[in-house]
DNA sequence: CCCACACGC
DNA sequence: GCGTGTGGG
């Protein structure tokens, strides 16, 4: 605390020094930083930010700090130097307390800041941050903005290109590579002066014969946009454009417009045609497919979907930050406007999508915005079609992510029959037991506990137990009171039985408020929501379904294993249910060579977790006690686990803990501290294991340092945005495994879907089939098929072994053994060979530019 | 709105 | 490590 004040001192000491200081108001010293003029009197461009900060402050020019040098860094990158710029902010003075100004600040100084840019005139402001945004443009929300092309309203005529301000991507770095984008456009505007619109020919109450005259033109590939009601009950209109042709689009009214109810049926017969006959282009394309499909219509075809297409090249690039995606955004970073910022050059457009009355104007003004979605769909579509193609992913798109649409609208269609009965005697048991245990906990600790509220939680177990804080949050600091926590505290203590108590009452709330409240439609199943870009590793993802109330019920990728019979077949028919075993483990071994582990895998029923542990440890496990031995194997099954992905020590004793394994009954001779301990056991696995610390991570390392970029075996690519640290090395390590597993249940998925099986489920490497009874046989072949993906990795073929499991319903489901020599082979598959690249392939560039295509 | 926590793989 | 969701403050 000390040290800080003095340097505080020793700065404004230094202030005081510097001519630059004024006292405006008060004790505050306001230090102004002047503008930096270009060498010439004319700027290659203008670049205004806030205002300056500390560093700007002390050395007196703006841009001089860590925004700053960002800022230089990557405008270097398109040949941009300062000494060409004209480097302004919209309030020049520095504020201690205030990093940026208030718009009333912002107010006053707009005569300077309009003055300056007069004076040096340029092609292109460049607008960095929010303030200067509303300075230059008038507008608000930079998230929306940012990479487009606008007019200043402060001095009219002049070109603005709006970005994130360097200071926010020092915090968040993955934004770095979209405000890397921005600046090139704003760089490549700076050659001329005059702002260039797309032009446009938008239709947006066309008569029959013009309806018909568009449909019947479209060639290979039509773009469709649906709008309809939230509800999905209303269809207002559905734009069409002809691909690629962006500039030609009619918005076909179904709500309001000309046509009479006769002509429009005539038009529906023609757009059902185009269906029939062309590949479909659209934005999260299933979607508007379903909405269509509930009016009537057939949709056969889609080619391309660019939602999937963007989140199968940059996984992590959007406006949102993983923290930030919330509950409405249906789409994470890949919802078109986002996308369009990136390959088209319309401006933001999204908040025209309103429709706010029922007037001919809003009409119209409603349809316009649908045409523009179209039209920036087809040209994102060129887009990303050549970034696919440059990044070697056309392949892997239109053989694997855009067949998953159709399978996974029917499944979500599907849904799965719930077992209400066995719903409301669970809800009243959980009710009645929280009740009892509830009350058994206030008398214990002598006060009405919430055990979910972490200040009771710390009042109980640090004010009036006096225990030791164990481990503090991770942002905040404050003690942790988690299941880890308590279950450390509960370890040799007379508060074993208490801390039991707390942890029953959390799952049991837990459980009621978040899967107890289910919904089903008319006939009795629940439809969860899927969704295919939902995760940067390609793994399907689950959610609530919504309508406009809310929510209708849990998503299905978290629901707690004993809760999981409310999930089950109907009369008649069993769910079956198939999973890749230890999947990723068999993976890192084949991909890093390690002879041992290929050989662990090669053995059948060779126990690798009981081998290791017996090696580390020195004793033989059937020496042991039957209980002591199983611990012993779990204990070593998550070393293995946690060896694969280059956990530390600390976390493994966590992970170890929340198994019910404390790593103190675990005898190491010579050994006792708990730390000591797990990195002993981490070390004999890589001791025994060397090819995946030796050979296999640093070849991952390696890739990720010079390319950004990790190929999956069955050739996804994906481009890594984050720091370059650790952490980003160990979401690396986990990259090839866990995609490839992906791939292959997905694959699987599809097979099973294509071949007429009832999918139900989709849970990560899990998949489920709803099949009749009398089919028992032959869905148990079917998964054994669809999960039978070769792979080749440096020259050593393997197919990962599936376990097949059936039951009435999800919980309750028992292996299905199935005699090798039973399954038949058969040649069906849904789609043509791929070619299946078993290493990492040469990518030559190592600067990548999302929309790449724009100009 | 942010944080902590909990459930799954 | 990767996700989605709830409740507290």
């Amino acid at each position: 605390m000390f040290t800080i004040r003095r340097s505080w001192i020793a700065w404004l000491l230094r202030l005081a020094r510097s001519s630059r200081v004024g006292y405006r108001s008060r004790r505050l010293p306001m230090v102004t930083v002047p503008p930096d003029a270009p060498q010439s009197t004319r700027a290659k461009l203008a670049i205004v930010g806030a205002r300056p900060g500390k560093e700007e402050a002390r050395l007196g020019h703006p841009f001089v700090g860590g925004s700053g040098d960002e800022l230089w860094k990557l405008l270097a990158n398109h040949r941009t130097y300062r000494a060409q710029c004209l480097v302004t902010n919209t309030v020049l003075t520095f504020d201690p307390d205030r990093a940026l100004p208030t718009w009333p600040e912002i107010r006053d100084e707009l005569p300077r800041l309009k003055a300056e840019l007069e004076a040096h005139p340029s092609n292109v402001i460049l607008a960095l941050g929010n303030e200067a945004l509303q300075a230059l443009c008038g507008l608000r929300g930079i998230d929306s903005w940012r990479g487009s092309i606008l007019e200043s309203t402060l001095v009219p005529g002049r070109k603005v290109v709006a970005a994130w301000h360097p200071a926010n991507i020092l915090r968040t770095y993955e934004r770095r590579y979209i405000l890397d984008a921005d600046l090139r456009r704003a760089c490549l505007q700076a050659a001329f002066p005059e702002i260039r619109r797309p032009v446009r020919n938008f239709n947006t109450d066309p008569t029959i014969e013009e309806c018909v005259e568009f449909l019947r033109g479209i060639g290979d590939e039509a773009c469709v946009d649906v709008e309809c009601s939230r509800n999905t009950h209303r269809l207002y209109c559905v734009g069409v454009g002809a691909y690629p042709n962006s500039r030609d689009i009619i918005s076909i009214p179904f709500t309001r417009g000309q046509m009479t109810v006769t002509e429009r049926v005539y038009v529906c017969r023609e757009l059902q045609k185009v269906f029939d006959r062309c590949g479909i282009i659209g934005q999260n394309i299933g979607f508007d497919k379903w909405i269509l499909e509930l009016f009537g219509f057939r949709v056969p075809k889609i080619t391309f979907d660019t939602m999937l297409a963007h989140h199968l090249l940059w996984p992590e690039a959007g406006i949102r930050l993983k923290d930030d995606i919330g509950k409405d955004n249906f789409s994470g970073g890949h919802d078109l406007g986002f996308i369009s910022s990136c390959y088209t050059e319309e401006p933001y457009y999204k908040h025209e999508g309103h429709l706010s009355e029922d007037t001919p104007e809003a009409w119209t003004n409603f349809r316009i915005y649908n045409c523009k979605d179209v039209a920036v769909t087809i040209e994102s579509t060129v887009g990303l079609r050549q970034e696919l193609k440059e990044f070697g992913q056309a392949d892997y798109y239109y053989s694997h992510t855009n067949k998953l649409i159709d399978p996974v609208w029917r499944m979500q269609g599907n849904g799965l029959e719930i077992d209400s009965e066995a719903l409301k005697e669970r809800k009243e048991r959980l009710q009645l037991e929280n009740r009892v245990l509830q009350g058994r906990l206030n008398r214990a600790v002598g006060f009405d506990c919430n055990v979910k509220s972490t200040v009771h939680l710390r009042y109980l177990l640090h004010d009036k137990l006096h225990l030791p804080i164990k481990k503090r949050t991770k942002k905040g600091g404050a003690p942790s009171t988690d299941e880890e926590t308590l279950r450390t505290l509960a370890y040799n203590s007379p508060y074993t039985d208490l801390f039991k108590l707390i942890l029953d009452i959390r799952e049991r709330r837990t459980l009621l408020s978040g899967f107890m409240q289910l919904e089903t439609s008319q006939d009795g199943r629940y439809r969860a929501a899927y969704l295919i870009h939902g995760t940067d590793s390609g793994r399907l993802s689950s959610r609530a379904p919504k309508d406009l109330d809310g929510r209708l019920g849990p998503q299905l990728q978290n629901v707690p294993v004993h809760f999981r019979n409310v999930f089950r077949a109907p009369a008649g028919c069993g769910l079956m249910g198939a999973d890749l075993r230890r999947a990723e483990a068999m993976f890192v071994a084949y991909d890093s060579g390690d002879r041992g582990l290929i050989h662990a895998f090669e053995t059948p029923n060779f126990d690798s977790y009981i081998d290791l542990g017996e090696s580390v440890l020195g004793v033989k496990f059937v020496d042991l006690e039957k209980e002591l031995a199983k611990i012993y194997r779990d204990c070593f099954k998550q070393v293995t686990h946690a060896s694969n992905y280059g956990m530390g020590p600390l976390k493994l004793i966590a992970v170890l803990r929340l198994k019910g394994i404390d790593i103190e009954d675990i005898n190491v001779r010579g050994i006792h501290q708990p730390k000591r301990k797990a990195e002993y056991f981490l070390e004999g696995y890589h001791d025994k294991f060397p090819a995946v610390r030796h050979a296999w991570q640093p070849r991952i390392r390696e890739e990720l340092r010079t390319k950004r970029t990790l190929l999956d075996a069955l050739g996804r690519r994906r481009f890594f945005m984050g720091r370059m640290d650790e952490a980003l090395y160990r979401i690396g390590y986990s990259f090839r495994p866990q995609s490839t597993v992906v791939g292959v249940t997905n694959l699987a998925f599809r097979r099973l879907d294509a071949w007429g099986w009832k999918m139900v489920l989709q849970v990560h490497d899990f998949v489920g089939v709803e099949y009749p009874l009398e089919k028992e046989r032959e869905c148990c072949h079917a998964l054994h098929e669809a999960f039978r993906t070769p792979l080749t990795l440096h020259g050593r073929t393997f197919t990962i072994p599936v376990d097949i499991k059936a039951g009435p319903n999800w919980r309750d489901m028992k292996p299905v053994e199935i005699a090798a020599d039973e399954l038949v082979e058969r040649l069906h598959d849904v789609h043509s060979p791929t070619r299946i690249p078993g290493d990492v392939s040469s990518l030559e560039r190592d600067n990548y530019y999302i929309g790449l295509t724009r100009s």
